[in-house]
DNA sequence: ATGACTGCAAACTCTTTGCACAACA
DNA sequence: TGTTGTGCAAAGAGTTTGCAGTCAT
């Protein structure tokens, strides 16, 4: 039973002392129901479908805020836009180099080892994330 | 021993065909001298103070072409510009999501399953990187 | 000789910033 | 009521593209 972002996002921001706004909720409405990888331009289009007037840089701010909560993941993006993900589950994936498609690959990698050398490092981690990169299908015939 | 980039580089393209030229050779040079993480533009630079003229086209080409031949492998980039990287041993890299700082992290993780995976997926992989994204020590505290 | 490669300049995309107004707490 | 957040517009950064001329093969 997992609570939905929009709950989630609006406990986050209660516990941190910042305001719980409709452009916010919205935007993680979007993302839940999407459910996919998404581009802030994507996310900008379908929010501004739901409730016009929101802004660009509003939703931009609201991903990154997303990804400082963890309710949503930065993808490491090939062309150009930043990808993100609102699976935050243990998964990877692949990235085209030539046409930028990214997949989910679900085989798992354990990772505690590097954790640790990161925490060791001073680093704070979110999360890890494998990406493998190379030529999809379509691009490697 | 291994063989220097400029070298491995110009067997590449007498392989593929394609031309060996003092550019792509000055760009490889650079690339294994500077042995860092470098974007396109410090690779621009300290290319264009050993022989100015050279484009940064031209150097955006080579470096996706070095990429292609797997002499360098592209890197997760936090601020806009992407990161590429002259060390293709296995290692990782943990990237602050805050400064955009990125650093090598060279516990071992087994990505073999995921790069199986990948292949049953019909994607051909170059490699498996993981990315540890979350806040570098400075950006912590 | 000839086709691939380069340089130049401009365009393009994605993202961020500054400022005034609005609205959550 | 006091900030924090939002919208607007414009700027900024990084990368790509088109084309004419050059050069490796």
């Amino acid at each position: 039973m997992t609570a939905g972002m929009e709950s989630s996002l609006a406990g986050a921001l209660r516990e941190r002392g910042q305001r719980v706004t409709p452009q916010r909720l919205m935007v993680a409405r979007v993302l839940s129901d999407l459910d996919r990888h998404v581009t802030a331009e994507i996310v900008f289009d379908e929010v501004s479908r739901r409730m016009p007037g929101v802004s660009l840089p509003t939703v931009y701010a609201t991903l990154e805020l997303l990804e400082g909560i963890g309710l949503i993941h930065r993808v490491a993006s090939e062309r150009g836009a930043v990808i993100y993900d609102p699976r935050t589950d243990a998964h990877h994936h692949l990235v085209c180099r030539r046409c930028g498609a990214i997949v989910d690959v679900d085989a798992p990698v354990e990772a505690e080892a590097l954790l640790s050398a990161a925490r060791s490092a001073g680093f704070a981690p979110d999360h890890a994330q494998v990406v493998v990169r190379g030529l999809c299908a379509a691009c490697s015939s």
